[in-house]
DNA sequence: CTGAAAGCGCTTACAG
DNA sequence: CTGAAAGCGCTTACAG
């Protein structure tokens, strides 16, 4: 297998120096270095000749570019599931790409091992062969942001993501304002008693989410009524739910799904006793039923396309001029009118006749 | 931003030469040189101090190979279609190099513009920036592969591919063996008029389903009766399959539902009145059905895995002790026996009516 | 306009 | 057992 060709090949070729090769290759150099037309024509020639390609490691180490991007999935990178929660991301960052011409570097030889992140497998270090990294996953690895952040390495994480390290950028999905305005859309059909159904507020997306819930409530003076990791599968939520005379929930992704099971058990009719908003895409593909859920979806090709303009943008020329708020975007989530939200049920009667049963159930159980 | 240790800072807080502390890191010199016990102690010490850990960029360098494989698809890297029928030969391609500890690097910038090719994309130039390439498509691309062959790049297709120009590493399915074991078995069951239905046997792999089926018939000393790229939406198909009497066919996958279809239509039963062999996993989506087919699937992740293992034996230390066969695998199709074959049908007045039945129903037509 | 030289942070013969 | 030195293949001041 012939060697890989290098600048000092083209160079003797071309007979011209090594960094005569360098600069026709990348006119960047400090004064914008103007080679002349036929020394450059000769190297040009070499190159062809030759079969010359950089050596991306090399011009990284020496501080150069590669329009290489990385990509790190915190999850594998071809899931084997089919209709992957992580693929479409995965396309997004793909299509910018191919727009921009850069090439995806995929740090396979880091798969994080029983995910513990990258911290674990090898460190931000590896990353560095890529001009900057794109970071994908389910979970927030908060020494990873930190280790991110403090090496001064550009990267942009799919999904909102906080660090008290410092200004962690994203592209993520605008839970929050999407969530209040399906908030919202239920008051103004008349509920009055709503309440959030959320996983873990460990994770960044699900606070954003009961945020916007908690605001759209309050700005209408009613209760916040919230469950954070409720057991859908136990009675007991219903019974809650029930209790507190709820009439419409809005749910976290997977939780909708378990919700309005439990709730059929209890001989509840969806929309009819209870209204349901699933406030995005669910993750486990299991959920992914023939429902024509009302709320909103997770904009994931755009978060995935988005995130490497601003990975590129943070590339650019100055960016140091990027704020905060360039830094960090909230991407609008796509609002679906389903068949699983209603005005609340219109007689008293009717939900005594439905907590009657309920209460017959529950003592059989 | 502080400066990220090195070794030269490790050395000089333990007061040793910097090429100690490499070999306190890396034992393995050249004669597994011992360090002193003291001596390694400051150095671990020192390192634990400073918080260095390798830069993996400059540790590539130093080792000369990059650890960078190239995947160039002639299809989109993430497919959009759930269920794709490129997606298992990636996930191997992405299991083996996790294994490896190699990183994929996906040409995203050469996307393929109306399918014509690498060559159309600016060539095989940009590929170098990787040690060795992977290509993965559905058709063949007889200028890329010669391009390749002639600039001596280590590469291997996924899928066997042929190429006057040179041997084409490749680690393909096995279709002729799997096939001849296929036709092996319907002549065992009695079947005496056996029929192949294929596509353009431009393509390797239909040439390979076909030269498997011509070697069992003519071993049996049957007639070969094979048809190129059929019409199975046209009736002529079946016409043909009539008066030539035929009992059994082997199709190509994504003929076999479309011939299921036409023969139901004529009221033949599956398998009663024909049994269908079908050669392998169909590629487009729509083909994917409930039907328990009889036949065999290709390896696509075994493809995968192996064409990457293949392409890092020829980067390893002696490729040139790779002989022919080392280059091209044929990794054997797994074999099922589902619900579309039986012996063929025992009576001629079955054969008689059904005959009948159709005629009619091609005269109304 | 062009080239000699230093440097990126390692590994690995080659000498002591 | 340990170190000085060369080299991996680039980029980028710094001199001509």
């Amino acid at each position: 297998m012939a060697r890989r060709a290098t600048q000092a090949d083209v160079a003797r070729l071309a007979q011209v120096s090594q960094t005569t090769v360098s600069m026709v290759l990348t006119g960047t150099g400090a004064a914008q270095r103007r080679v002349s037309g036929a020394v450059r024509e000769r190297v040009l020639r070499a190159i062809e000749e030759t079969g010359y390609a950089a050596n991306p490691v090399a011009q990284r180490l020496a501080g150069g570019r590669t329009s290489i991007i990385g990509v790190y999935t915190y999850e594998a990178v071809f899931p084997v599931v089919a209709g992957d929660f992580y693929h479409p991301f995965l396309e997004g960052v793909e299509q910018a790409a191919e727009d921009a011409g850069v090439d995806l570097l995929m740090f396979t030889s880091l798969a994080s091992k029983a995910g513990r992140g990258l911290t674990a497998s090898g460190g931000v270090g590896r990353l560095r062969v890529a001009d900057g990294c794109i970071l994908v996953g389910r979970h927030s690895y908060p020494e990873d942001l930190a280790d991110l952040l403090r090496r001064d390495f550009p990267f942009v994480f799919i999904g909102r993501r906080e660090s008290a390290a410092g200004v962690v950028p994203y592209a993520g999905a605008g839970y929050a304002a999407a969530t209040q305005e399906a908030v919202d859309q239920l008051i103004a059909l008349g509920h009055r008693r709503i309440a959030a159904l959320i996983e873990s507020t460990e994770h960044e997306s699900m606070r954003d989410r009961l945020e916007g819930y908690r605001t759209a409530v309050s700005r209408a003076g009613l209760e916040a009524i919230s469950f954070e990791d409720p057991d859908p599968n136990s009675t007991e939520l219903i019974d809650a739910l029930e209790a507190a005379g709820i009439t419409a929930a809005v749910a976290a992704p997977d939780l909708a799904a378990p919700l309005r099971r439990a709730a059929l058990e209890r001989e509840w009719s969806i929309p009819g006793d209870l209204s349901i908003v699933r406030l995005g895409d669910p993750e486990r593909p299991e959920q992914i039923d023939g429902i024509d859920w009302t709320g909103f979806l997770t904009p994931r090709r755009e978060m995935g396309a988005e995130a490497l303009r601003l990975l590129l943008r943070q590339l650019a020329d100055s960016p140091e001029s990027l704020t905060q708020d360039d830094l960090q975007l909230h991407l609008p989530c796509i609002p679906h009118q389903g068949a699983t939200v209603a005005p609340p049920g219109r007689s008293t009667p009717a939900r005594e006749t439905r907590s009657a049963t309920a209460r017959k159930k529950a003592q059989r159980a």
